[in-house]
DNA sequence: CTAGGGTTAG
């Protein structure tokens, strides 16, 4: 019911009540039976209901006494209503109940919830007599803004004034407390005051201990239990659930089953994400198994739980199945749903389950939004992600740090680093993910030098860099080849401890290779304290764009010994080795093993491997048939493969086919149209070469001249075609053409042929 | 007094 779209009415459409009540003010019957209504709706968590209720009343004429006022205030902290709090609370003045003992609560409790802490301490001083409830309150007011040192004042105040905390009192200091020291400040007076039997409160210290991070602390609370109840095995489950220790959940489970209790929902939706965690398929059914013999299987949170279970193991199926027969979905069942496929790369279905929630008129929450724009930026979609960001400013809706996040990755994933970093500026928090976000967002658009200094920044805010920053930062040093930056990043990790860790290992590995240190690079691999799916996918990669191509397919053999189970992401790095190292068969061969031993459909990037490698074996018809054969939809990239192939395997024929082929497309990349008028030069077709050009010019496109880039002692040198500024211009000049001159010697020798080999 | 959802990365 909360979940559903309300008009804020209450805010804004309201209109000012009259401040002074009739004469006749008095508590009648008809006041009486509405106060009894108001209680009821309030107690069933009707905070709308208990206002529109309200509003009746005033229409009815029936005159509110001090007990609806005190159903009012409450329903106006249930949804956080400021100025209408504050409306009620001149209500209580002008009509004399300020004196009143339940409505100063309900004042406190409300102006605690609204962060006002001060106004709520002047309504509690300004009491007559006061109980313990008020007492209580203050004391969870200060506890839950995060004041421990007023908390405490006044815990001992009270019980100078004589007043003794109950467990309610002693419950309401925990919800603030953040360290086990202060917890244990806490325990002579919970047993001063006969409370160390009393299991809700030692339930409640149970889990404060476990969110402070101190599970033997939890546990030995737990072992001195008399009288356990199912809160009390949920809330230790709850606590390794939160270090991710699942074989001492499994062991709890045992135990509390035999002590003869049930585990019921709270107690699944404890222990499912730590399934989840731990990448225990089988557990994982195991336990929905048990779920659904239990009975527990409609709940809500359980269902939630199991979806997020099923889509981390990346079984979309599983997770919509659930979704799918789910009676009532509230907004973090969608939110489980639209997030889980952005991270199974499913980012158009998850735009089209957000479109269905706005339909059936669920609220989205900032979370949903955020993996909403998540969605956005992995399409590539700047006009989805700015008119979502768009909505959601016109719509007012409140928008926290991760949405911000999310916001920084989609415009800079869109090619925007000038919107991305506008956003990121305007940002009044910023966290270790904020500044990730945006060194990943100039790292990623081959911005290295703002990278690194928005990574200085970041230590300068007295942000601690962590694992993810530096492997931004090593593939920034990766993309360009920045070979002493990417160094200086290693050091920086042995320096920082923030290892072991298997992507930054990884990311070492890949900038190694890819800066060309292959032994290096080796050397990290082999120090790695384990391996996945995705390292050797990456040393693999390494030894195949280095000519090493026997040692890549050697990997491979280790990889699939260590008893690794490809994937298609790996299958692209062999092929890529086999197609640049000559391994004709191999490649082939594998690619067969790829289908038939591990039943994976290749993608189109692997039939393109396929098409180059026949390319670069000479046997240029086959990888056309096989084209043919294995790609539908023409692609212009993968033609344009074939066309180089026959330009220099000199095959005219199949050359003027393939071109015909390509002009038809009219593909939007430039390169393709220089790449047919060389193939129409090389025949000498000057018709051919003209008609090229002109269909480029007459589409509007223009060729970004090439240029290339060296790493020279730490500095990064960039080359272009003409760059006559650059300040050594004419040794480049003399070195190159020596260099041309010494090619074509080569190339007139009788040996020319073991060298066109070298340099392809 | 206990439970489910988000953002950055190989």
């Amino acid at each position: 019911m909360n979940n559903k779209v309300r008009p804020h009415i209450f805010r804004t459409l309201m209109p000012p009540p009259p401040l002074q009540l009739p004469p006749s003010a008095t508590a009648t019957a008809a006041t009486k039976s509405f106060n009894s209504k108001l209680n009821r709706l309030s107690s069933v968590g009707e905070p709308h209901q208990v206002l529109w209720t309200y509003i009746s009343m005033l229409k009815s004429c029936v005159a509110p006494d001090s007990f609806t006022y005190s159903s009012l205030l409450k329903a106006c902290t249930a949804l956080n209503l400021q100025s209408q709090g504050l409306c009620f609370h001149q209500h209580v003045i002008v009509n004399g109940f300020s004196s009143d003992p339940y409505i100063a609560t309900s004042l406190i409790t409300l102006y605690s919830k609204l962060g006002h802490i001060s106004s709520a301490r002047k309504v509690f001083d300004a009491m007559p007599v006061r109980d313990i409830v008020p007492w209580t309150a203050i004391v969870g007011s200060y506890s839950r803004a995060g004041d421990i040192d007023s908390a405490f004042f006044m815990y001992k105040k009270m019980q100078y004034e004589g007043i003794k905390p109950s467990a309610v009192t002693v419950l309401n200091m925990l919800s603030g407390i953040s360290e086990s020291d202060q917890l244990k400040c806490l325990h002579p007076s919970v047993v001063k005051c006969g409370l160390e039997f009393n299991v809700a409160l030692i339930n409640g210290m149970l889990n404060v201990y476990g969110k402070c991070g101190r599970v033997e602390d939890a546990r030995n609370l737990f072992e001195l239990m008399n009288d356990k109840d199912l809160v009390s095995w949920n809330s230790l489950i709850s606590v390794y659930a939160l270090v991710g220790n699942m074989s001492e959940i499994l062991e709890l489970l045992d135990r509390m089953r035999i002590s003869g209790m049930e585990p019921d929902q709270q107690t699944f939706t404890s222990l499912i994400p730590t399934i989840a965690k731990e990448d225990n398929i089988r557990l994982g059914k195991a336990v929905h198994g048990q779920i659904l013999s239990a009975g527990l299987g409609s709940s809500a949170h359980v269902e939630t739980a199991l979806m997020g279970m099923y889509l981390k193991q990346s079984n979309v199926n599983d997770a919509h199945r659930i979704f799918d027969t789910a009676k009532e979905k509230d907004v973090v069942m969608w939110t489980t749903m639209i997030s889980g496929l952005v991270q199974n790369e499913r980012a158009d279905k998850a735009l089209e389950v957000f479109r269905l929630m706005l339909i059936s008129g669920v609220m989205p929450s900032s979370a949903t939004l955020a993996s909403a724009i998540a969605a956005c930026a992995q399409l590539v979609s700047y006009k989805l992600g700015t008119s979502l960001h768009g909505y959601i400013m016109r719509q007012n809706i409140a928008v926290d740090v991760p949405f911000q996040n999310a916001l920084v990755t989609m415009y800079a994933k869109c090619g925007y680093l000038d919107q991305s970093f506008v956003v990121f500026q305007m940002m009044q928090e910023r966290d270790v993910v904020s500044w990730n976000a945006i060194v990943a967002a100039n790292a990623q658009n081959g911005k290295l030098r703002e990278a690194f200094c928005l990574f200085n920044e970041m230590r300068t805010a007295l942000i601690k860099p962590d694992s993810v920053s530096v492997v931004c930062l090593l593939q920034a040093c990766a993309s360009i080849g920045a070979y002493q930056q990417g160094k200086w990043i290693h050091t920086f990790v042995i320096r920082s401890c923030l290892g072991p860790c298997i992507r930054i290992d990884t990311a070492l590995v890949d900038m190694y290779c890819k800066c060309g240190n292959l032994a290096i690079a080796r050397k990290c691999f082999d120090n790695m304290p384990q391996h996945d799916i995705v390292s050797w996918s990456t040393i693999i990669a390494g030894y195949g764009s280095h000519g090493q191509g026997e040692t890549a397919l050697e990997m491979y053999s280790r990889c699939l010994r260590d008893g690794f189970k490809p994937n298609p992401t790996i299958f692209l790095s062999i092929l890529y080795a086999c197609s640049h190292n000559g391994l004709i068969d191999q490649g082939i061969r594998l690619f067969e093993s790829m289908i038939n031993d591990f039943r994976i459909e290749p993608e189109f990037e692997h039939n393109g491997c396929i098409v180059d490698l026949l390319c670069r074996a000479g046997r240029v018809e086959d990888a056309y048939d096989f084209y043919k054969k294995m790609f539908p939809e023409p692609m212009a990239d993968v033609l344009g493969i074939i066309l180089d192939a026959c330009r220099t395997k000199r095959k005219t024929e199949l050359a003027d086919t393939v071109a015909k082929e390509i002009s038809l497309l009219k593909p939007v990349d430039p390169g393709k149209y220089v790449q047919l008028a060389h193939n129409y030069a090389s025949m000498a077709d000057w018709d051919g070469v003209g008609e090229a050009w002109g269909q480029m010019k007459s589409l509007g496109l223009k060729k970004v001249p090439g240029w290339s880039f060296i790493e020279l002692h730490g500095t990064i040198m960039t080359f272009f075609r003409g760059h006559v500024c650059h300040p050594q211009y004419d040794d480049v000049v003399l070195v190159t053409n020596n260099l041309s001159k010494e090619i074509r010697e080569l190339l007139l020798s009788p040996n020319h042929e073991d060298f066109m080999v070298e340099v392809t």
